[in-house]
DNA sequence: GTGGTCTAGACCACA
DNA sequence: GTGGTCTAGACCACA
């Protein structure tokens, strides 16, 4: 389900993170099903325990998944996750369109940019 | 001219890279101008010379300046620099667009971010 | 495995990189295998961490290694490598033959040159 | 006759030895011809007559030239120079093809590198 | 004065 | 423990 690209620039955990947040968004994961046991998953994909349980918590505190003690992680999609999710990405995409204007790249060079994307 | 945000996630040298980046490619600094000296500007900045160094080594490695030993660092703008800015650019957005993608939000949607960001 | 001659008027890092670049150029050194850790080197060189890394930054842009965060460095070799190593020596080789050629030395008497080597 | 390349990443006195190292070899400078001036040179290039003290300090260390007191510098051809410049020159190459044999470039390549040059 | 290299050592994020 | 960034400051080559 999860697989850990060494080679992306990007910590581990972070991708830890990307991937459940696609997994739950998408529906594959459910409201109230349980997460992976962090100590299971760490075994899973040879990694410290430590950067699951990071990257737990970031779901957490980002309102993807809930905690309950003793028993484990829990998904907790609601509405607003996609809101949440769709914000940060809108975030992004207005930084690079500044970036871009910056140095003078016309908008429609970069919707050019998006175009092409599709068909690669 | 170059402000650094210390609230800024990135490091120094790369915010430094990039305000460069700017002045060159928008025509600001023109080609065999002399940069700042890597003294001059640390004081300037109240920062390690260190860290400018760094800053230059990278823009020199990217093509934008050249050094001259004991005489000081001189811009070198080519045409294929914008190009070369463009593809990094298209490329950050096509890595936004597929994010985007793999929580199902049409590419509409992000249309209508870039046209929102316009009116900010 | 690596030795720094300090009568060579490379600077440190510069032969730290070349080094490792023989290395994994010939194999001595496997793809993903894990490259020396920055602060054992510098103890075992007796130099400082920063020199080291400074040379494994070198090492990554030039697409040898790759570093992960909290991991380590690992080699990334790749086929393409050899060629822009190759490409490079061509060029040495042809810049000395023009040097040659502006003071009027035949080609032949170079090949010469190349062959005395041999048997040194 | 001399024409400094600023964007050349050798130091400026280096270059200036060279090419008067090739306009003696060539026979273009006449033995007991005399030099420019030091401050003549160094106007004529606009840079700073230090630099063209230190270019001419190692011709004259390389017995390319001779310095007179109170009347300047005169070219100091004489045969060993040719011979010790191919030295030089064959020994860049050596270096070169250990460099090469250490990530397994057979000689024949080295031998086409040189060929193809030619063309160019 | 100008850039480049290096040391010594701190501090941070990540695993 | 591991890499990455940064400071403070020295020393060298070059102009």
């Amino acid at each position: 389900m999860i697989i850990i690209d060494y080679k992306d620039t990007r910590p581990i955990y972070e991708q830890i993170v990307d991937k459940f947040q696609q997994l739950i968004l998408r529906g594959i994961l459910k409201t109230d099903e349980q997460m992976p046991s962090v100590r299971m998953l760490a075994m899973e994909l040879s990694i410290n325990p430590n950067t699951i349980q990071k990257a737990y918590a970031e779901l957490e505190r980002q309102g993807f998944i809930y905690a309950v003690k003793g028993r484990g992680n829990f998904v907790a999609y609601n509405d607003k996750l996609l809101e949440k999710k769709k914000a940060e990405i809108r975030s992004k995409i207005q930084y690079i369109c500044q970036e871009a204007a910056e140095i003078g790249i016309p908008r429609e060079e970069l919707f050019d940019f998006m175009a092409d994307g599709r068909k690669e």
